[in-house]
RNA sequence: GCCUUGGUGGCGGAAUUGGUAGACGCGCUGGAUUCAAAAUCCAGUUCUUUCGAGAGUGUGGGUUCGAUUCCCACCCAAGGUACCA
């Protein structure tokens, strides 16, 4: 039936179109990109997905639509470009899932990563699946051990100011010992000589090291619940209780393995300058690492053995102490507390375990403290200085200590006013009755003895100088960053390719023997003593002889061959999840390499991201991590480049928006939005898909999905019942989460694509809202039906001009990354053309180009409609000619006191004083001026003309 | 609390160096086509209005001939705050 067929062909069928592009590139592999090329390379990267079990819904492709156009507009722009996908496949999802039932969290990663493969690939991203990574795989997490070892194998040498092998630093003790060592390190290292460290036995040796590496076992502060046996994040914590069961928690030290992130903080700071990522974020980082510059004082105690250093931004304010804070945790604090006070600080102490590190620094208004009994002793009027505890101090920041000057600082202030702390005043002609004076700059010091009459900064610097001739302090630089804590106690996550000999200390397993595979257990939970879920694996020792080893059981170990026998427990705890995480950029290189993390020429080659697209919520963890390693890796010559990333974007969050219906407190009725007056109702969320474009509800669909309410009665007006709407995060939990599946069935993907770069500017969150999408839909339609009727003829000058304008504008757009405005201009494009009737090939060719990064499968059809043989990936970007656009003249807005009330069309060749004389002259400006004379008239040629008066 | 971002019609948003506020799209209203509907097309749509005009970009001030844009103070919402990823 040649009708039909005919018609067929006349319209957009996406779904057809979007099945045939996409077989067409896998079996092309039009996207597979190589490690040379005569082309410039360009490497566009997405930050990976943890694949949830919920699957993907419409607000986790949106960073990866936009790398995509990107990287497609490079193709079109003539580069070589890397695009990859893969998995941050660990986490505590998939490990939750198998707690509550039994299945391996392999097993379910597995199913997960499939769903989002099958959700990825109708999208029609451009992807090289050819280097997909996933963290859990053994062939992949085998470089994240390496990485490990290589940290343990390395120490900071602060003369050279990087990373070194750690048998430089033997080679030095060896020759001197450690006094002549600039090193970051722990601070009770104590000082040995040459000969001192070779009659050192080897497991001193040993020990001394691990206070060296830039990974080492350390007594850190967690939060750790009893009854779950585990340890928590701060946001698993609500009001002091687990989220989970409402447990008690309990700030605890725990031996974990450490990141000496902190050798960095200068290097994690300066580099931020050398990259161009989003100003909030650096900022973030800057704040992350909060460099301050200050002094460090020791103060001794009076009575006890024993001194408390304090890093204080304020030394020139030493004459103001009035008291001291120590953090309750600090160690000090059992050990000077008198009899008297002990009962009280204990007390204290206890009740500041249950709090949450947030929960202190966020409550300022609450005061309180205890009086240790204990008194300090000031450095220079040796005058007693009371000790306090208090949990405004925080352990984990500068010393846990801080000397307090009531005069000079709100929160000393304040604590002395609640406690009848003496506040002396230490600044000239200030008052201080009622709040401190914390500004630096404009006063001078007063009841200071050596200090009166000083400025701030001469103050400092004479502050200083004097506690230096005391032996008291120094000048110094605190980074309110700290090394980051390795170890989670949990089973889903990288082993550590790490045994403990017999005398305890921790010894890495050699390279041929990685990956140290996650072994097999019965549980994910703690086990019964209160080890980590590694703990129930049955076979968990290392055992080795010589070039042979292999995990065993504790029996087998203990009962093998004692003769030139190696190994013993392997480390129970697994890495965090954001070690996977850390270098898997680089890994995309070349992420089959089996020999190397990757090859020289591969990381030669691309050597870093150009653009790196994901969320601002890993401004602190991801992003400075894997910074860190970076400049590890560089240092130890892994890595040709200090950042991994010279670009960054920020996509922002696509919230839901729910729909709600009111259902009456008492009766079983339901009232539409607009019915409900001042009833007593509860909202009750609908599931948005039963909700039309008018916000009209299906009701006999809603009362299929809610049975409960399939009595109720439905209060309508105009016959419709009509739900409220409710910005909110897009979550299971609410009903408000749109599949992109769904979407891409009912309007395609490039309807998917287009609306969600249509929604709003890529770096701010917006609310989705599915019926918005008949818009970008409606305009593939038009753009299909542009191009039924197509021939070689000369393109009008209108048309030239629609062109032209476009291709200006869509690659500003792009360059920008304002994706949003591009949308817009294309369908002010694709109307343009339509009116002026455009058939021309010589126009709808570029334009099939403009669109292709934005609209692949349709792009890549009208482009064979177009009778082109090749795909449209490497077509080359339509280049923009300024001369299509020339004007001769301009519609000036002609505005009285500001405000515009008419236009006038007018050469742009005027000048300034012919522009104002034919305005002055024209009927419309008589009638505004109605017989005023105006005060002024601003003309600014090309633009505006303002009469004032 | 602190740091960061944002606030413009009924809704998403546009306005690239201070120069025509509301582009583009949704929704809504009216019309064409249709037996009817869907689809499509056309027109209108910031608010108030005595139809002359007036007001208007979270609130209150300021700078300027002119402010969504710059400055000050405040209000509200979102993200981060070290073991969620």
């Amino acid at each position: 039936m040649p009708f039909q067929k005919k018609k067929f062909a006349m319209q957009y069928n996406f779904q057809q179109i979007e099945k045939k592009w996409q077989d067409y590139w896998s079996k092309n592999q039009t996207f597979k990109a190589e490690n040379n090329s005569d082309k410039p390379k360009y490497y566009v990267l997405s930050m990976f997905p943890y694949p949830s079990g919920a699957g993907l819904h419409v607000g986790h492709p949106l960073g990866y639509i936009a790398g995509d156009i990107y990287a497609r507009y490079k193709r079109h722009k003539g580069f070589n470009v890397l695009h990859p996908m893969g998995y941050d496949s660990f986490g505590l999802p998939a490990e939750q899932y198998a707690i509550q039932t039994g299945q391996h969290p392999a097993i379910t990663t597995e199913v997960n990563i499939n769903r989002y493969r099958e959700q990825l690939d109708q999208i029609g991203f451009s992807f090289d699946w050819s280097r997909e990574v996933r963290t859990s795989n053994p062939d992949y997490y085998k470089w994240t051990q390496w990485v490990f070892i290589q940290l343990f194998g390395s120490w900071y040498n602060k003369k050279t100011d990087k990373a070194e092998e750690i048998e430089t630093l033997i080679a030095q003790f060896e020759q001197d010992g450690n006094t002549t060592i600039a090193a970051v390190c722990d601070e009770d290292v104590a000082q040995f000589s040459a000969e001192e460290w070779t009659n050192f036995s080897d497991k001193e040796k040993q020990e001394i090291l691990l206070k060296y590496r830039l990974t080492y076992l350390a007594d850190a502060e967690v939060n750790w619940c009893p009854a779950l046996g585990t340890v928590l994040a701060n946001d698993e914590i609500v009001n002091g209780v687990s989220e989970r069961g409402g447990h008690t928690v309990i700030r605890k030290k725990m031996t974990q393995w450490m990141m000496r992130i902190t050798a960095y903080a200068q290097r994690l700071l300066d580099g931020l300058d050398t990259i161009d990522w989003p100003q909030p974020l650096k900022d973030s980082q800057t704040n992350w690492i909060g460099r301050s510059e200050g002094a460090s004082v020791t103060f001794k105690i009076k009575d006890v053995e024993g001194e408390i250093e304090v890093f204080t931004t304020r030394p020139d304010t030493i004459f103001g102490v009035s008291f001291m804070t120590l953090a309750p945790e600090h160690e000090l604090v059992s050990k000077i507390t008198t009899p008297a006070q002990k009962e009280a600080v204990e007390a204290y102490v206890e009740a500041t375990a249950k709090r949450s590190e947030r929960e202190r620094m966020a409550d300022v208004k609450t005061i309180s403290g205890v009086f240790t009994g204990a008194y300090a002793e000031h450095p220079f009027t040796k005058e007693p200085v009371p000790i306090w505890i208090g949990d405004y101090v925080l352990a984990s920041y500068g010393t846990g200590a801080v000397m307090a000057v009531p005069c000079g600082d709100q929160r000393d202030y304040d604590f002395a006013k609640h406690f009848n702390i003496a506040i002396p005043n230490i600044f000239e002609g200030v008052d201080i009755s009622e709040e401190a004076f914390a500004d630096k700059a404009n006063t001078v010091i007063a009841n200071s003895d050596f200090l009166n009459g000083l400025p701030y900064k001469d103050a400092v610097t004479k502050a200083i100088a004097e506690l230096e001739k005391l032996g008291q302090g120094k000048g110094k630089i605190n980074y309110r960053l700290r090394d980051a804590v390795f170890s989670r106690q949990r089973y889903w996550g990288e082993p550590f390719p790490v045994y403990y000999n017999q005398d305890g200390l921790p010894q890495m397993l050699a390279q041929q023997f990685l990956p140290l595979e996650l072994p097999e257990v019965d549980k994910y939970l703690p086990t019964e003593t209160g080890e980590p879920p590694l703990g129930n694996a049955k076979a968990w020792h290392w055992l080795q002889y010589g070039d042979e080893g292999k995990v065993v059981t504790k029996e087998e170990f203990t009962n093998a061959n004692p003769v030139g026998k190696i190994g013993g427990p392997l480390e129970l705890n697994t890495m965090p999840g954001w070690a996977g995480s850390s270098q898997y950029f680089n890994r995309y290189m070349d992420p089959r390499n089996t020999e190397a993390i990757y090859s020289d020429e591969a990381i030669n080659y691309w050597e870093d991201v150009d653009l790196y697209i994901g969320g601002s919520e890993h401004a602190t963890g991801h992003l400075l991590y894997s910074r860190f390693w970076q400049k590890f890796l560089f240092d130890r010559g892994v890595a040709p480049k200090q950042e991994f990333a010279k670009k960054l974007i920020n996509q922002g969050m696509i919230t839901g928006t729910s729909a709600f219906v009111y259902k009456d407190v008492e009766e079983n009725k339901v009232y539409s939005k607009g019915v409900v007056g001042d009833k007593k109702v509860n909202p009750v969320h609908a599931d948005v898909s039963l909700v039309n474009a008018s916000d009209e509800l299906d009701i006999e669909a809603f009362k299929r999905w809610r049975p409960d309410l399939a009595e109720a009665e439905f209060i309508l007006e105009d016959g419709k019942y009509i739900v409220s709407r409710e910005v909110e995060k897009m979550s299971k939990s609410k009903y408000n989460v749109v599949n992109p599946d769904n979407i891409c069935e009912e309007y395609g993907a490039d309807s998917l694509r287009l609306y969600e770069m249509f929604l709003g500017p890529l770096e701010q969150s917006k609310p989705w809202n599915t019926a918005g999408i008949t818009g970008v839909h409606g305009f593939l339609k038009k753009l299909w039906k542009l191009y039924l009727t197509q021939n070689d003829s000369e393109p009008t000058a209108d048309n030239l001009k629609t062109l032209h304008k476009t291709i200006k504008k869509v690659e500003e757009d792009i360059e920008n990354f304002s994706f949003n405005t591009s949308v817009s201009t294309f369908m002010i494009c694709v109307n343009e053309l339509t009116a002026q009737k455009c058939t021309s090939k010589k126009v709808l060719g570029p334009l099939a180009i403009l669109v292709s990064p934005y609209a692949p499968h349709i792009a890549e059809e009208l482009w064979e409609k177009l009778g082109n043989t090749e795909s449209i990936a490497n077509a080359a970007f339509p280049k923009f000619e300024e001369k299509f656009l020339i004007e001769s003249t301009k519609q000036y807005p002609i505005s009285f006191n500001g405000k515009m009330r008419f236009t006038i069309e007018l050469p742009l060749d005027l000048t300034k004083e012919e522009i104002e004389e034919t305005v002055m002259a024209h009927e419309q400006t008589i009638k505004y001026l109605d017989g005023r004379t105006p005060k002024k008239v601003i003309v600014v040629p090309g633009k505006i003309v303002n009469i004032v008066g």
